[in-house]
DNA sequence: CGCAACGGTCCATATTGTGGACCACGGATC
DNA sequence: GATCCGTGGTCCACAATATGGACCGTTGCG
């Protein structure tokens, strides 16, 4: 019990240019790493439910580029949880019209309840997304790369929004939904690099089990990565995630000045050499100031507690 | 135990034109009335999941117009459930994220969860959204009036648009995440008026216990709309879930040519004399066979099953 | 024809969620 | 300022609930 927990995104996110892989390169994840804060400290009576709101973004985020779904299998693979467990919460899921099941090949996407909890949490103030959706898209198009707003939630960072650039080269290592450890990639780094050394501490803690499953982020070489980043000014991830895939981030405060998320830019490592990389640091900087402004306004601008 | 479940809804949709209500106006709901696939029939497993997923919509409902949230009296009023409990299942959705607290006033509020999972849904082949929506805007464009989109889930409907005509009227008897049994409204009736007489025997003995929260929904009243219904060609709402707002709507068939949902027209009962009613109906006919013909085109260009 | 992988089901077990009772607080009202 | 009500939040004995290993029926490959 209380073994790992979940699972998470680009844990197989398939290579999408090669369509020729032979059928035995496997689509399933071959790791499970946490997808939640760290189960340990979950003090409280709730953990079926923990588990269906995890399995609920696990069916979310794998079955994103697939329509058909995703196979039963493949989700206790990748959770790590017994099939029968996986399969009871599906059935509660499926139930409630959060996931639905395609009736043909019996997979699982996400379902009717799904698109509704969005519209309503879309139609939300949701200052945050809308007001760095312009400067994503500005900085899609001047860096002609993928770009990526992360929102910090606990201890982890949550890919909330991707624009691609004009350029040519896609980038397949982040997407809408994955949530990985703070410092584990550029937008993930640059908000751990802005907390305090206390906060820091916290973190580290709070992601060590989790963390097991990122070769090469222990502790220490955190802290140098929080160490070179607060020197250069922005966070740069030099393809430790996956290999190839570079990306440069840099933090984003809201109006109290605490740095709630990060925008980042990701590319082929040639483009990450030291001129590029200060040329991008500062339109990146221009940008999440402009973010932390449009915040700060709508802070004040809304003094409005109770009705009128 | 096993009592009235949950809750919906426009229980309290809180008059919005006139801010002068007296603080003696109670906000809250006075009635629970359930907002899931009737409870007694759940095989089993998974009640606790259940329930924390009708809460989680619950918030979504409660808290669309309200940016400072749902208070948690509120949510365990119209929930109908026991307050620990309801804490319980709220503190797990803020822990995952679906859900978030104001810090100041403590009240629930949809959270950053709730916008990826809207996200990874819409990214999602949503053919039926898709399809309606240039339908939905021509007929509130053309009606003047507040348009919908009541999709069919199970034996319930669930509204998933909504278009706001351009007259001075605004509805607030439906809006986006509502859910009532088949047959309540004319959207939902029009769905209903369009299954076979075996079917509309199943949904009635499904929907029976939830139906009791709405008066003047009883199977033989239900059974004659359904006659009205087929025999006008529309389903009319005269007024009987909220006096005074009266609907029309008609079912729209998917490409194998069940009632997947129902297009429908809402304003005051001065707009839906006779001879408007016909050519309202005619106006939401046409959009409803466009939609299925998108929706047979959609399905026949994809043939794609598997990888190429 | 066996083998492996799939989706789905069963059911004894004890872990899990349950909810009534309780506390501290804050603002009306007397 | 004493009293009341409503709020958000916590506790904990109890048993209903979720759990997951074992099992079944199919399918498709070698």
């Amino acid at each position: 019990m209380m073994a790992g927990v979940s699972a998470n995104a680009d844990a197989q996110r398939s290579a999408a240019p090669p369509p020729e892989l032979g059928r035995a390169a496997r689509r399933s994840a071959s790791w499970t790493i946490a997808h939640t804060a760290d189960e340990a400290d979950r003090p409280s009576g709730s953990q079926s439910i923990q588990r269906a709101l995890v399995l609920l973004n696990l069916v979310g985020v794998l079955a994103r580029d697939r329509p058909e779904g995703v196979s039963l299998a493949e989700l206790t693979r990748v959770s790590g949880r017994p099939k029968a467990s996986v399969r009871r919460v599906l059935v509660a899921l499926v139930a409630e019209g959060y996931v639905e099941q395609d009736p043909g090949t019996a997979c699982y996407r996400l379902g009717l309840q799904a698109g509704v909890l969005g519209e309503l949490a879309g139609h939300r103030a949701d200052d945050l997304g809308e007001a760095s959706t312009d400067s994503l898209i500005r900085i899609a198009d001047t860096s002609t790369d993928t770009t990526f707003l992360t929102v910090r939630h606990g201890s982890y960072g949550v890919c909330t929004r991707r624009q691609e650039g004009p350029g040519p080269i896609r980038n397949y290592a982040l997407a809408v939904g994955d949530r990985h450890p703070l410092g584990i990639g550029a937008g993930s780094l640059a908000v751990l690099s802005a907390l305090s050394d206390d906060d820091i501490d916290d973190v580290l803690a709070s992601t060590a089990t989790t963390r097991g499953h990122y070769p090469g982020f222990d502790d220490e070489t955190l802290r140098g990565l929080v160490r070179r980043s607060r020197r250069d000014g922005y966070a740069l991830n030099d393809g430790r995630v996956i290999a190839g895939s570079w990306a440069l981030g840099v933090p984003v405060h809201d109006a109290a000045g605490r740095p709630v998320a990060a925008l980042s830019v990701a590319g082929i490592a040639e483009r990450f050499d030291p001129p590029q990389c200060d040329e991008l640091a500062a339109l990146l900087h221009t940008e999440a100031r402009s973010i932390h402004a449009a915040l700060t306004r709508s802070q004040e601008s809304r003094p409005v507690r109770g009705r009128p």
